[in-house]
DNA sequence: ATTCGTGCAAACCGTTTGCAAGGGA
DNA sequence: TCCCTTGCAAACGGTTTGCACGAAT
């Protein structure tokens, strides 16, 4: 994605641009691997060293909270981001800490379907996802 | 579940019985709130003031590693744990910090229909689990 | 006697926060 | 200019670790 999409985004969400915001944002799309913060600070330090992990975080939690980007539930490590947002979902590999996309129209529409027939009491649906986890046999 | 019931598990998962163990399974099951180590801490206070926070982590990783007791995945908060082992799914409450149980065999038989019937490349499946985010309508 | 589990306290480390200085609109 | 953002460093808090004591076999 180039910069002045970025700036787009950024701005349509009123946020100011920013050298670090794009730089995050730059970082976070170049990575399928559901990155942590320390990842996204060393991705953004070999084109400006001087950025504050401080900074990396708050950066993320502003992006977080206008829905720019999604935090990645999981077990044990420490927390992960994502920045594609169309419905997808995750394959957790249990033996390293890989999370993998599986995106697969067909089944997140039977599950919303079948939701949605059916129906939870008292709860009113945003969101749903599937983990699967497993291993990878490679 | 009675403390023999109780026993009787560890044993058979190859654990050793001591009094502590067997206060964080009973504070497990008696609470359907997926707590976290502080919580079970303080449940088992009440009848055993000493016991240190050190210890419930300690067995907390022993049950997860036996496979008693399952993590829970979450956003943000602190870790959480589930000695309910049934199939079931989880709905998280956006506003609270909520977990409520789904129990579904027609859905998640659903899911896992769909999923050996497709398949996924050089993945062994091993687990699927909804998160269902949304808001209580109470 | 050896092994394993516990209590305690200090250490760890990912994340948050406070504040002064700098940069965007 | 004004306010928001950044960099820095210290603080925070949930979790882990090291160690001496105690319980069980």
């Amino acid at each position: 994605m180039k910069a002045e999409k970025i700036r787009e985004k950024l701005v349509s969400k009123d946020l100011k641009v920013t050298p670090q915001r794009v730089m995050v944002y730059e970082a976070l799309i170049a990575s399928r691997e559901h990155p942590t913060a320390e990842k996204i600070c060393e991705a953004v330090r070999t084109t400006n060293p001087n950025i504050a992990i401080g900074t990396i975080y708050n950066i993320l939690d502003t992006f977080v909270e206008r829905a720019l980007v999604n935090r990645v539930k999981t077990d044990r490590e420490k927390m992960r981001y994502d920045a594609f947002l169309e419905n997808h979902h995750h394959l957790y590999d249990v033996e390293s800490e890989k999370i993998t996309d599986l995106y697969d129209d067909e089944l997140s529409t039977l599950i919303e379907d079948y939701l949605q027939k059916k129906g939870i009491p008292d709860f009113s649906i945003e969101n749903v996802k599937l983990q699967i986890s497993g291993r990878y046999t490679g």
